[in-house]
DNA sequence: TTAGGGAAAGTCATCTGATGATTTGATGAT
DNA sequence: ATCATCAAATCATCAGATGACTTTCCCTAA
């Protein structure tokens, strides 16, 4: 089944419901049996069937009307989306970044200010190097340049999901890896400015992709091995 | 603030704990208080802290360990991106989409096995045309075979992210257009198809761009005016 | 006959008290 | 110094009672 490792008896409780909505038993918009019956399905206490129902509430799969019953709002959370594609392996996680960075430099390419070039060529004169700054603020001046390059597409959907990757890859690297990426290049990083301030939009996303296709292969290597 | 309308003590409580973590006044890995001293603080009993602390695990920002105490696990949940994402304009998820559909071809073109091809020209044959099977089937039809040029592209990460906006979108859509933007080329997809197989990734990704743009365009003038 | 009011049942919300299970740190003996 | 043991702290769970809100239905009055 899901994992034996229930540590207790609310998660395990909303496991079944969980369940009962996917395995399509409740339907969106049905009313789910009252409390006391929860109580003698689950074979827990009315608290623990609160708390576990609290937890569905809480993910948007059920809702609460007092008075009146508990309701099925959807059937499947969108934030199971996001776990799953944490579960995806780390080459796939970057193999998308590295899709929208090159992406967003094309659109910057297109859609800059002024001020965005100013700002990456700012970011890009603090950012230093690892033996001057260390491996910990280098990395997070890292990250907020290319995060820059980002917002300069002028696209919020894109910095949000750029951001949520940046922060799924980070995390699995930090557990997994330990630093075994290769450092990115200085040289290569300004010409992603100069490409984007150009206003060619090809010459931009190419000076991006040029720029990711040895650390892609580079972790294609240490995965596979 | 947040809304004025909170319905259960719960809720607010869980509110008042969300707001202690993302103020950062609890640091990731820190221990809370325990229960009862929650229970204080918040003025509500222990049941109803309990099930305010099961929302936010459920949420990831918290996690219990019993007999030792509850710590915070993140200080924003992952989950709120995805709202922040739904909350940004329609065009800029239509555009994240299109480059996706786009990334993807070329990738698929690069790694597409024979079976995809097979499955591609099968789900363009079902397709049909909006005059023989009805707006709703051949829009979820239509929905099937780009999904299948993203599986194509062999990278799950991009599936789960791509389906996320489909769904996005496809509300969006329902709620406020309701069917302006203008309909799919047949001939265009085959031509998407063909450039994946033959395994030339600049003209997968190509095909696709022509694809998009003038659906791009028309979104553009529909939400300006 | 129909519309309105109100009672009653059903349901979730909340509080209180008690007990069990687990972790953690201190205590004490070896 | 090490290890076993114990006690305190903490979360987990159960049970009972009361309050608040919604829905339904019946009864009364027009």
């Amino acid at each position: 089944m899901k994992q034996a490792i229930r540590t207790n008896l609310a998660d395990s409780a909303a496991g079944n419901l969980r369940a009962e909505i996917t395995g399509g038993r409740w339907t969106v918009g049905e009313r789910i049996p009252n409390e006391a019956t929860l109580v003698e399905m689950l074979g827990v206490s009315r608290g623990t069937v609160r708390e576990a129902v609290r937890a569905l509430v809480s993910q948007g799969l059920l809702e609460t009307r007092q008075g009146s019953g508990t309701y099925v709002r959807a059937t499947a959370d969108p934030a199971a989306a996001l776990d799953r594609v944490r579960q995806t392996c780390l080459r796939d996680q970057w193999e998308v970044r590295a899709l929208l960075d090159v992406e967003a430099a094309r659109l910057a390419a297109l859609r800059h200010k002024p001020e965005d070039i100013a700002r990456l060529r700012k970011l890009l004169a603090e950012r230093r190097t690892v033996a001057e700054v260390g491996r910990e603020v280098f990395v997070q001046r890292d990250i907020a340049f290319h995060r820059a390059v980002v917002q300069a597409s002028g696209n919020e959907a894109m910095v949000e999901i750029y951001d949520f990757f940046t922060a799924a890859i980070t995390d699995a690297i930090k557990s997994t890896l330990r630093g075994e990426v290769p450092e990115p290049d200085t040289q290569a990083h300004a010409e992603i400015v100069e490409a984007i301030a150009s206003g060619d939009p090809d010459r931009a996303a190419a000076s991006v992709r040029v720029f990711m296709a040895p650390i892609l292969l580079q972790l294609g290597r240490l995965l596979s091995s």
